[in-house]
DNA sequence: TATATCATGTAATGCGTTACATGATTTA
DNA sequence: TAAATCATGTAACGCATTACATGATATA
């Protein structure tokens, strides 16, 4: 996330922080312990560059995405989309969609084409799982297994929209 | 989790792993490197104690909930629900509900409430801040919102349905 | 008798969280 | 002139991940 927001613009620890708490990105931390150490990291594997600004007395470290971060960046894009990441990471999968600007439209479908299969597997096997159980269960449990269920299958309408409204620009 | 697994009978690492993997929490990590050190860490703070079988050679660990870890675990299952909460770790509350069973209906269905009450503002703040910036995003950041902001409806529409369907058993 | 499963662990590494710290500039 | 905001960091601590390791028992 830090590199496609440094690739969209050269940006400063700070400004990333901002952009944390002021989107719906707040889900990831803002905390100085966690950016400004990640930038350092970030910089000393060669994705990003920093360049040091003076307004007055007041310093500030501007990243830049360097060619090798673009290219991991493009990669972190276009890997493909996998079962595991479907069960555990679909906030991950839904953040990598909203970077997709970058890419050209034919990858961004194939995306959630793969999307859209996995999703559908792991709810039928859900529900295969859930109907062998269900009766067994306590009914907050029950109701937990069916909110999980659901969320699934609000994703998988909303990919099948995606793909629609995509295609069709 | 582990504290509530182990409540409802005495566990060993090993059947929590297996848990782990078989059932929709496998979405939480089996490595034996986390489960067994804080089956330890739980121990020493006095919430499980330990009884060590064995069946021939073969030697286990079986974890029990002391009294402690029963009034720790209620405090986690009756921890008022937050904003916070809502925003960013919604699958902790709702792994909480599944867990349940043991409290009254009145403490159940309070935390239905509040988390209905929770989801409502927040999905209207969403759609609030989405339209302010939607004409000037790229399409993919677009629908990512939109994804986001349909999970939450999704699972706003579920709470009142399991509090109607709570309250009439 | 080889392989899978049962069962429990440890060690190295990396990183997030929390809390603390500093100094410049703007606003009330 | 006090408080808020800009801007960047460090240190202690805890814990997850990954990989490695061990030995018993069941199954093919």
């Amino acid at each position: 996330m830090l590199l496609a927001l440094i690739s969209q613009e050269p940006r400063s620890g700070y400004e990333i922080r901002k952009i944390l708490v002021t989107t719906p990105m707040a889900h990831y931390s803002d905390s100085p312990g966690s950016i400004y150490p990640a930038l350092k990291r970030m910089e000393k594997r060669g994705l990003v560059r920093s360049e040091e600004e003076s307004v007055g007395q007041r310093k500030r470290q501007r990243y830049a995405c360097t060619r090798k971060g673009n290219s991991a960046l493009k990669q972190w894009l276009i890997k493909p989309v996998n079962r595991a990441d479907v069960m555990y990471n679909l906030d991950e999968l839904l953040l990598r969609f909203a970077f997709m600007q970058a890419l050209s439209r034919r990858e961004t479908l194939a995306f959630l084409a793969d999307l859209e299969q996995h999703l559908e597997r792991h709810v039928i096997e859900l529900k295969k799982f859930f109907a062998g159980v269900k009766k067994a269960m306590p009914i907050t449990g029950r109701l937990a297994m069916e909110s999980g269920i659901e969320s699934y299958e609000a994703t998988l309408r909303w990919a099948r929209r995606a793909k629609k409204e995509l295609a069709s620009v």
